[in-house]
DNA sequence: ATCAGTGCAAAAGCTTTGCAGCGGT
DNA sequence: ACCGCTGCAAAGCTTTTGCACTGAT
């Protein structure tokens, strides 16, 4: 049995569980961002009981103590997740491969300027998703 | 039975019938986006045998036809709808009170330029949504 | 009269939840 | 031993779809 967080996840309030120190190896295993589906199929292969309402509730309880960003992709309507690491929120999506690419420099210091000339509104955060084509499927 | 919108459907090869003029003019008294439910409420006031379905084939079908532009809230993975009339895209969402406040000054150029810079992918359009407190919330 | 549009009901797809039993500290 | 976690099954919610009827031209 994994236990390799038990105490990252003491540091966050959370106690450490089989499945949810799994969950953990997955994401850190994952170079982009996964659906609950995705982290399932490769969580059940290791370990076969596992419940795919396990997975989205460990999911949903990662991202309430911010150890995962959880996006919604606006084409599929589903629900991707990473761990949050600083840096990379924001993806480009190509529209026919479904490829997704991080940005890099996310220009998110300039939009909250251009935003914030209309006062009275206080930015807590924000999406953002490019669409376009990657460069194989250009 | 209201036709007013007959020749602006031909213009854009769509037939006219009595339930596409009725979620035109109700897109038309909208000043902000709705979802497919809030329209169908404000529809089957007036016409009450219209079907939720009949909305959302509408709506998907001025879509289309780029009539009017469709949003996937992540907050809540709804889909709101407006009509395609040029500018405001992109929308302020108070978490608080839900309130949607359009972004006036889209930031898109700078996006777009500060993402460009990733050579190879083609940028065919984007997804920008702010989150924080509306004046009134905060 | 023809063929698209519509209402109705059911299905689909992702996600959430109630409950009883299991498991971690 | 206690209380939270998990598996299972079912429900929830938005959106889509099949089918037969209706309605627009």
């Amino acid at each position: 049995m994994p236990k390799h967080y038990t105490d990252f996840l003491a540091k966050h309030g959370i106690k450490s569980t089989h499945q949810r120190n799994l969950v953990l190896d997955l994401l850190h295993q994952m170079n982009s961002p996964a659906s609950a589906e995705e982290i399932y199929q490769k969580a059940a292969l290791l370990q076969p009981t596992l419940n795919l309402s396990t997975i989205y509730r460990t999911l949903e309880l990662f991202s309430s103590k911010n150890i995962v960003t959880k996006t919604i992709l606006s084409e599929t309507k589903k629900a991707i997740y990473e761990l949050n690491t600083a840096g990379h929120k924001h993806y480009m999506v190509c529209v026919k491969c479904k490829a997704l690419l991080p940005l890099e420099n996310c220009p998110c210091a300039l939009i909250e300027e251009a935003v914030s000339s209309q006062g009275g509104f206080e930015i807590i955060g924000h999406k953002l998703e490019i669409m376009g084509y990657c460069s194989r499927c250009k």
